[in-house]
DNA sequence: CTGAAAGCGCTAACAG
DNA sequence: CTGTTAGCGCTTTCAG
């Protein structure tokens, strides 16, 4: 078997203590002669010494290591917010350590929150805490609230795409009211005054979020809301295509759905129905998977700043870590990044 | 702040030595009295006790970790491998730890082999085998030869969603000339005789073994195989649009795309053409991405076993670190999944 | 049955 | 400028 250089094997083959090996390695000024020095700098190379980062650590107490809890790494945005996070700590010369709580794998894809989820977070923070993680972020696979928190109150934790209920540790999500403020905003001034909404349930945060948002829209522009346009989909395919149906009977020129896939029910509803997106409908989606390319004219949509709220939330554990004492704020919100595209058409010259 | 407790203070705690604590908790038959051991044990779940991760591997000298080598995570398949290793190692009581190298943001999507990748991976591994990990799967972001390996030839390591070039190291991919040859089967027994085909790049490896399958396949059913029929697109939609224009005008009845992204573009060149999918023209994609479903009736398609291969890798690796003489295939390929959906109609009965 | 002691690889006083 | 030494938290002989 193979066996990776200690500092002892550079110590033995260069004729000094292991002290002053590490000395040297480790740039302390003036801890051998500059010939010395050399001797074992060459050395290292030669042997592709790479210090033990166990031992390290566990010399220092201090592991320049950040955990990331995701609830579900095969979750669609997941990825995004772990490259964020990596791409900051990166930076910052923090290492990062992943564990997966696998959640929708565990429990089939039923995610209330279950006395089972808060046991298996405990179990995921201790073993991460085993490791000397010096602060963690927690990613939630949609934005909920959360109803569990680390056990210790002072430890530099953050959770995102999620909100705890209770507690004052920080989170982070996305401007979703902002978001859809600007879609209605962005309609109306397209020349849309029937605007048709197909939310997701009413019971969703994000729902509810963006239909603020895009009610504070209308009432700036001055347009009438009228809550019979607003129809409440189940945030899949043929929820948008029913919806479609109901909201196009009542004349709208626009519809504005939650989610990119339930604007896939609204396209193919048009398209059954021989109405030309972009031109007969305008369309607007939700969250900018890559199905808003998937037709022509594209799908306008509103795109989740993932990697920005990983960064994010990776600078707030880092501040935490190097200064415990800090105030931090209770939520940050990051804005989301608009795309407008072809399946909106400019109606403002057209007779009504 | 808040400190982690310690085998000591479980010791002090119940008036033992740390060894007695250590024993007990490892459950060494004997090592204390029933009562004194029911101490322990109490003490250890009041205090939370967890086992530093770090000094535990340290001094055993084995990590009970596997490590993983992601090209990038946010490629849209290198989740599931990772839930796959991940399911895995955990039944057999391993941990992972994740290197995510993140080539596409760092590179800017150039990903032709360069020395500096090559650099990249050196680091990578050996700050993985710094952390002591016992093994590797390389995970690749999509199917290709890849140069560099690890310097010494007899660390477990496995390569997945790609193949090395050269040396020994087991690798893991998928069977992507069966699947096309099951697809070609299919279209066969459904009547399909023209069968337009767009593939990807001819340079490409997956395009060449999905070819062969499709070819075999036709000459297993008797069809000869018109090499009119084949183009070659880019992956893209647009060049699925551009060769579904052109193929239709040659009278193909059925396409089978090499990608879900081209297959879209079949799609959109059928709408606009006032050609019903499913019924004036068949249609297979590969990926079974999400976008199958964004039109009604959905894209049959490929799946990828990404689980599976996820799996398979971790057993290999665990089965060299067990037995380092192991004799393991050179290579192992896992069935892939087909979907076969409406836009394949069944054409036996008509007229040619 | 229980504990003292050594040591995994590394760093940081502190002496010389 | 260089080396000795102690110790991070844990396991494991080996005596008692």
């Amino acid at each position: 078997m193979f066996r990776i250089a200690t500092i002892k094997d550079i110590a033995r083959l260069t004729g000094v203590s292991v002290a002053t090996v590490s000395n040297v390695l480790n740039g302390k000024s003036g801890a051998a002669g500059p010939a010395k020095a050399k001797e074992i700098f060459e050395a290292a190379a030669r042997l592709q010494y790479q210090p033990n980062t166990l031992a390290k650590n566990l010399k220092l107490r201090r592991s320049h290591t950040v955990g990331i809890i995701t609830e579900d790494l095969t979750v669609f945005n997941t990825p995004e917010i772990v490259d964020g996070i990596e791409a900051y700590c990166e930076e910052q010369g923090y290492e990062i350590v992943l564990a997966n709580m696998r959640l929708f794998k565990r429990y089939d894809n039923n995610l209330t929150d279950t006395p089972e989820h808060a046991v298996l977070f405990a179990n995921t923070l201790r073993s991460l805490q085993a490791k000397q993680v010096e602060g963690v972020v927690y990613i939630g696979y949609h934005y909920r609230q959360i109803s569990y928190q680390p056990p210790q109150k002072d430890i530099p934790f953050v959770y995102t795409y999620c909100a705890p209920t209770e507690g004052n540790f920080p989170s982070v999500t996305f401007d979703d009211e902002g978001a859809s403020y600007q879609v209605g905003t962005e309609l109306v001034r397209h020349g849309h005054r029937k605007i048709g909404v197909i939310s997701g349930p009413i019971s969703s945060l994000n729902a509810q979020a963006r239909l603020h948002g895009y009610q504070r829209a209308l009432y700036d522009a001055g347009v009438l809301y009228n809550n019979e346009l607003t129809l409440y989909g189940d945030w899949n395919r043929e929820s948008g295509y029913r919806c479609a149906e109901q909201l196009i009977a009542k004349g709208v020129s626009a519809i504005f759905a939650f989610n990119d896939v339930m604007a896939c029910g609204v396209y193919a509803y048009c398209i059954r129905h021989n109405l030309a997106v972009g031109r007969d409908i305008s369309l607007f989606g939700y969250d900018n998977r890559s199905i808003v390319d998937a037709f022509s004219p594209a799908i306008s949509s509103v795109e989740s700043p993932l990697g920005e709220m990983g960064r994010r939330s990776a600078a707030l554990v880092l501040e935490k870590i190097r200064d415990p004492r800090a105030e931090q704020p209770r939520t940050s919100t990051i804005p989301c990044i608009l795309h407008l595209r072809d399946s909106v058409a400019d109606i403002s010259g057209r007779a009504e």
